[in-house]
DNA sequence: TAGTGGTCTAGACCACGGA
DNA sequence: CCGTGGTCTAGACCACTAC
């Protein structure tokens, strides 16, 4: 079959069409996070290719954690709820290599206008409303990292400080169930830095103390900037573990 | 065809126990790094399977950067190599994202006796003997990097200083030419360190500057460390960028 | 032109999960 | 039991590289 005559990736593999097709359901909420797609068979049918085509398109959506598969049940659309309160992005673990439970305490959620430096990173224009959140979280007790988050007001309009606390899971849920945005991946900056006076009242640390600086740009779907966070992490009991191959 | 009754990974699927016969001879470098690999359909017939199951096995392998599949020309053993100077474990870069050179000063290179702590990582006795190499890295000028290293004696015997300070390479390529090493993957743990006085002269910084802590161990083919790195990067003109998904 | 990896197909059978 | 994804096969043709 041929399906060179679509607007989207022409000319390349039928596979990689088929993936741009699965992409665009995916991007305009046709199927949502956690909801099962299409079986291979049916999409099969839909596009006119074989199964093996449209499982090799799968395979590459589920590699970059876009898709789910469960054998014998059916492939969903991977979401950050249903993850029993895990945190997929963060890279914190404790040195001793226990598990640890993280606790949220939002401290500030205001909305305001944008500068140019954030307004850049998300894409919008300067002087465009955005929400700050402030938080720390706690591990068994310890204060041991402060975060800023921005978000464009546009997508998460009413989110407020009383929402945020009565919610216990991921901040990335919360976006998932309350304003339809799904987060697909995320870029991160880390350097060393010192303890400002500010930071150090949050953290309970001296002034002068080292703390690891994470900057991070979440996307959602089509590469699109949707969250730009700010944290300093109390790595004296805990690191930022990472894996190269 | 059935290799139930081979000894590597006898009831899994078949392209599992090709995965298995093709990492075992990397292992046991009949293919070096650099060097190509049988073709597909040669395979296919050394282990009386279908050219597409070899080819699962291969995909695998390579979307682990074991091998590198080149069209046209075969599929290689990936190599640190004829990477043209590339640094494919560090994830150093400068905020202004610029392409940068990393120059190499290498500062000591001694034989000791293994601490229980290292002797650990790299999985020997405590007391055996290991290479421990003193370096400062610099970027257009500036010391940056001051990286302690640690290898086991009895894979690196006869390392020298001058022998290090001869290669202009990452040492990784080094250790593949001349010791018939190659580096599979790494863990890295990430803090943030005050700069003590004696690294405070090594990067010409004041002591209690704010420095990363990357401690890493390297792995080889079946997973066993054989290196262990304690770095510290002045991250006041560069970052460590990290992708999440 | 020959040989390599890359794509696509059609069909068989297996393994798992749920009714 | 059926429907799902998972494995395996055999064969055709394409795209790229080198001689």
């Amino acid at each position: 079959m041929s399906l060179i005559t679509e607007p989207v990736a022409s000319f390349s593999p039928l596979y990689e069409q088929i993936k741009a097709l699965l992409l665009a359901s995916l991007q305009s909420s046709e199927w949502l996070p956690g909801a099962p797609i299409p079986s291979e068979m049916e999409l099969a049918a839909r596009y006119a290719v074989s199964q093996g085509t449209v499982r090799k398109a799968i395979d590459e959506l589920s590699a970059q954690n876009l898709l789910v598969r469960r054998q014998g049940k059916g492939t969903f659309v991977a979401t950050h709820q249903e993850e029993g309160g895990q945190y997929r992005f963060l890279s914190l673990e404790p040195d001793s290599g226990q598990p640890f439970h993280l606790k949220n305490q939002f401290l500030a959620c205001k909305t305001l206008q944008s500068d140019a430096y954030i307004a850049d990173l998300l894409e919008i224009n300067g002087g465009d409303l955005i929400i700050q959140i402030e938080r720390v979280q706690c591990i068994s007790g310890r204060p041991t990292v402060f975060e800023e988050i921005w978000l464009p007001e546009e997508l998460f309009r009413g989110l407020s400080l009383e929402s945020l606390n009565a919610w216990s899971d991921p901040v990335y849920a919360l976006y998932e169930a309350k304003y339809s945005t799904h987060m697909v991946r995320a870029e991160e900056k880390i350097k060393a830095v010192l303890a400002d006076a500010a930071i150090s009242i949050h953290l309970q640390l001296p002034v002068g103390s080292p703390l690891l600086s994470v900057e991070r740009v979440a996307f959602t779907y089509g590469d699109k900037p949707v969250e730009i966070r700010r944290a300093r992490y109390d790595t004296s009991e805990q690191h930022y573990g990472n894996k190269l191959n």
